[in-house]
RNA sequence: GCGGAAUUGGUGAAGUGGUUAACACACUAGAUUGUGGCUCUAGCAUGCGUGGGUUCGAUCCCCACAUUUCGCC
C-alpha cells in the first residue's frame, strides 16, 4: 500500500476526526485541504510554491490528461510525479465529474459515458475500466472509482437508478484495478438519507481503500442539503478509512464537513478565485480589484505567513490583477491555498482540544462579520 | 490675416428633425465549490463645444463665438 491512514482521535462534541496519512515515510495529518491541478499543474504555481502553502495531496484530472497530453505520454515520462516534478501524494479524479459537466443524460449508458472531446469534437467513450486504466498509467497514488455525478436536484427515482449504476461501475472498476494505488469508492444519492445509506453500505460492501462523497455543490443546492449529504454518508462509512468530500469547498463548508466526519477536501475555488482577483481572509472574502484597495499598502492578512502576505501589499497585488499580470494570480493562489490549509490546521488543533464547535462559532463571527453589519 | 474641415460620457466612436443617444474599451460592483485560464452578469452621457435663433419639437437646420486641425499669405 502506497499510503496508510490511521485515525488518531475523534472530537468529543462532533464527528470531527484527526487522522494521519503516511506516504513515503512522511506524515500528513487530516483534516486536509487538497489543491486542484487539473492538467498536472496547480494553475499558475510551481511545485515549490505549492509546497510553500503546506498543501499535502494535490489533485489531477483523468479526463483532461487523457485528452492532453495522453495517458501514454505521462506513462512514458515516468508517471505523473516525475512528469510534473511533484513528489508528494497525488490523487486523480476519475472523469466522473465530466459526466456531469460535459455530457447529456442521454449519453450515459450501462457501458459508460459518451463524451464530445471539448478540444476537437471527437466522440469518446469513457468506461469504468478505461478510467482505471488511464489512472494506472498516470500512476497517481489515489485513484477514484468512475461514478455518475447527477445534479442534486434530480428526482429520487433518477438518483436511485444513478446510485445503482454507480455501484455496478464501482464493482467493474475494482475488478479492473491491478496496481498498488489506493482505490476510493464514491457515495452518491443527493440529499436523501435512504439513497446515501444504500450507496454507502453497498460501496463499503464492495470494499475500497477510502470513500468519497460525491454529487455535492454541483447544482446550487442549499447548504442544508449539502450538509445532509455529508451526514447521511459518513454515518455509514467505516472509521478506519479516509472520507473525502469531492469538490468542497468554501471555508464554512470545509468546517461543516469536518464536523460531520470528513477528512479530506478538494476545491478549485482558491485558485479560480485568485485568477479572478478574490482573496480569503478571516474577515471574509475580499475582491482585491475593488477601488478601496488602490492605495492600501498593507498585506491581505497581517497574521498570514504566506509568501504573498510576507512580501506584497494589497495595492500591488490589485495592480497586478487589474493589469492582468499572471504574477498577481500566482500570489493570490498561494495566499488562498495557504488560507484553506491553515484553516484545516486550525481544525486539527481544535479537534485535539475538543473545541471544534467553538472554533466554528468564532470563525463564523469573524468571517461573516461584514455581511451581518451590512444587513443591519 | 484669409479659406476649408471638425467639436457626441474617462477613451475610440455610431447616429437621427420626434418615445429610454448604438457599439467597444476603460471604470464601478457582483458571480465562480471532483477547473473548458483572462469568463459571466449588472451599472455607468438628464445629455451631443458655448450662446442665440428657426420649429409643435433641435445633438441633428441657421447665426455668432470658442477650441482643434489642414491649406495659403
Amino acid at each position: 500500500m502506497r499510503l496508510e491512514f490511521e485515525l488518531l482521535k475523534t472530537d468529543h462534541n462532533s464527528f470531527a476526526r484527526l487522522g494521519k496519512i503516511t506516504y513515503k515515510g512522511k506524515e500528513y495529518l487530516t483534516p486536509m485541504f487538497m489543491p486542484v491541478g487539473t492538467q498536472a499543474c496547480v494553475k499558475t504555481l510551481s511545485p515549490e510554491e505549492v509546497k510553500s502553502t503546506n498543501a499535502g495531496i494535490i489533485l489531477a484530472n483523468t479526463y483532461h490528461l487523457w485528452l492532453r497530453p495522453g495517458a501514454i505520454v505521462v506513462k512514458k515520462a515516468g508517471g505523473l510525479h516525475k512528469f510534473m516534478n511533484y513528489h508528494g501524494p497525488i490523487l486523480t479524479d476519475s472523469g466522473g465529474f465530466q459526466v456531469f459537466s460535459l455530457s447529456n443524460p442521454k449519453d450515459i449508458s450501462e457501458e459508460g459515458v459518451k463524451f464530445k472531446n471539448h478540444l476537437n469534437g471527437d466522440e469518446l467513450l469513457l468506461t469504468p475500466e478505461k478510467s482505471i486504466a488511464i489512472q494506472e498509467a498516470l500512476d497517481s497514488d489515489i485513484i477514484m472509482s468512475f461514478d455518475e455525478c447527477p445534479p442534486a436536484s434530480a428526482s429520487h427515482e433518477y438518483l436511485n437508478e444513478s446510485v445503482q449504476r454507480t455501484l455496478r461501475w464501482a464493482k467493474r472498476g475494482k475488478l479492473a484495478h491491478k496496481t498498488d494505488q489506493l482505490l476510493f469508492g464514491i457515495v452518491q444519492g443527493g440529499a436523501y438519507e435512504d439513497l446515501r445509506k444504500k450507496s454507502a453500505l453497498e460501496t463499503v460492501k464492495i470494499g475500497f481503500d477510502g470513500y468519497a462523497i460525491g454529487g455535492v455543490a454541483n447544482d446550487h443546492e442549499s447548504k442544508e442539503d449539502m450538509y445532509k449529504a455529508f451526514s447521511y454518508s459518513t454515518k455509514y462509512l467505516p472509521e478506519n478509512k479516509i472520507r473525502y468530500a469531492m469538490g468542497i469547498g468554501e471555508p464554512i463548508d470545509i468546517i461543516e464537513g469536518v464536523i460531520r466526519g470528513i477528512d479530506i477536501f478538494d476545491c478549485v475555488s482558491p485558485t479560480r478565485l485568485a485568477r479572478h482577483g478574490h482573496a480569503y481572509t478571516n474577515n471574509g472574502k475580499i475582491n482585491i480589484k475593488n477601488a478601496q484597495y488602490k492605495e492600501d499598502f498593507t498585506p491581505i492578512d497581517e497574521q498570514c505567513h504566506c509568501y504573498a502576505c510576507q512580501n506584497f501589499s494589497k495595492a500591488y497585488i490589485r495592480h497586478l490583477i487589474v493589469c492582468n499580470e499572471s504574477f498577481g494570480a500566482r500570489l493570490l493562489s498561494i495566499h488562498n491555498i495557504n488560507f484553506l490549509v491553515t484553516l484545516t490546521d486550525n481544525l486539527k488543533e481544535s479537534i485535539k482540544n475538543n473545541k471544534v464547535m467553538e472554533f466554528k462559532e468564532n470563525f463564523i463571527k469573524n468571517y461573516y462579520k461584514n455581511e451581518v453589519q451590512n444587513e443591519k
